[in-house]
DNA sequence: CAAGTTACCTGACGGC
DNA sequence: TGCCGTCAGGTAACTT
């Protein structure tokens, strides 16, 4: 479920169930997730810790104690994260809970367990998240992430300007979904090379892009307005979707037949009318 | 180097 | 009913 739009509507739902709590204890399944889990780590830098802040960046959470740890949640392809009240049921897959001290506990949930949990401790928290976010591109809402930045990079390279847009050393939190979408809306073909965009072109993807991410936070936010047993993922922006998963169906636009190709190996949906591949 | 491919893991779905 | 192949919102380690 998570691109950068579902990341941001989780972080800020859960801020006004989880700041200014102390986490108590720490449950782990012992299931392996991507990166290996340090629950010992957790217990010693985390229990009797006080949470300060939840933010995002890219796709990932970052959860700061008052004493300076801090942990970076991702939640892969299935992840979620919630809160319910101690005592009752965990579900299958729910992998780390964090209690707190108001009978209520913050649980990870991920199927797939692409997930990861980077627990970065106190001393050195500081220098390991700016190490951990060195090779990660500026934010799509960032004002240095701009039009000319994009099309600087993409000189003189041949990867299709969807791969290029969902590489986050590029550009942050564009997944396969929102990549779709957006070059949709923008009428370009996403297997243009990247390097054939004008700089107008960049500067109407990048716009187009910003709006898509602001207009699917926007739905995920009047959806999801408690996160108290949430499940967190269920519709929201699927309603609005144009050509991602629409393969076969009628270009909203023009009335021409979706097709559906692979990209760096994801799928790619697109209007061969409206997105032409050339020019 | 850049760009493409594969592996990680579980579950849902369609075809037979 | 059930078995099998295919596919899925991400990332990083591979290979070419």
């Amino acid at each position: 479920m998570p691109e950068l739009p579902e990341v941001e509507v989780i972080c800020q739902g859960l801020q006004k169930h989880i700041l200014g709590k102390t986490i108590e204890d720490i449950y782990c399944s012992g299931k392996q997730l991507r990166v290996p889990v340090d629950c010992q780590g957790m217990q010693r830098e985390l229990c009797g810790q006080q949470i300060s802040s939840l933010t995002r960046r890219a796709k990932y959470l970052l959860l700061s104690m008052k004493n300076g740890a801090c942990l970076i949640i991702h939640l892969g392809m299935t992840g979620n994260v919630g809160i319910f009240k101690q005592g009752t049921a965990r579900k299958k897959h729910d992998h780390i809970c964090w209690q707190f001290d108001d009978n209520q506990e913050m649980r990870l949930n991920d199927t797939r367990r692409f997930g990861a949990v980077h627990l970065l401790p106190a001393k050195e928290a500081k220098r390991l998240k700016k190490d951990f976010f060195a090779a990660t591109g500026p934010e799509p809402f960032a004002r240095n992430c701009t039009a000319s930045y994009l099309h600087k990079r993409a000189a003189n390279r041949s990867q299709a300007v969807k791969s290029f847009i969902m590489d986050s050393r590029t550009i942050a939190g564009i997944g396969n979904i929102y990549a779709n979408e957006s070059l949709f809306r923008a009428a370009i073909h996403p297997a243009k090379p990247v390097s054939s965009l004008t700089e107008s072109e960049w500067r109407r993807l990048l716009t187009i892009i910003r709006k898509t991410l602001r207009h699917a936070i926007q739905c995920g936010g009047s959806t999801i307005s408690d996160f108290v047993n949430a499940s967190g993922d269920g519709g929201y922006f699927q309603m609005n979707f144009q050509i991602y998963g629409k393969n076969g169906e009628n270009c909203v636009a023009c009335k021409e037949t979706i097709q559906k190709t692979v990209i760096g190996g994801r799928a790619s949906f697109f209007c061969p009318a409206c997105q032409r591949e050339k020019d």
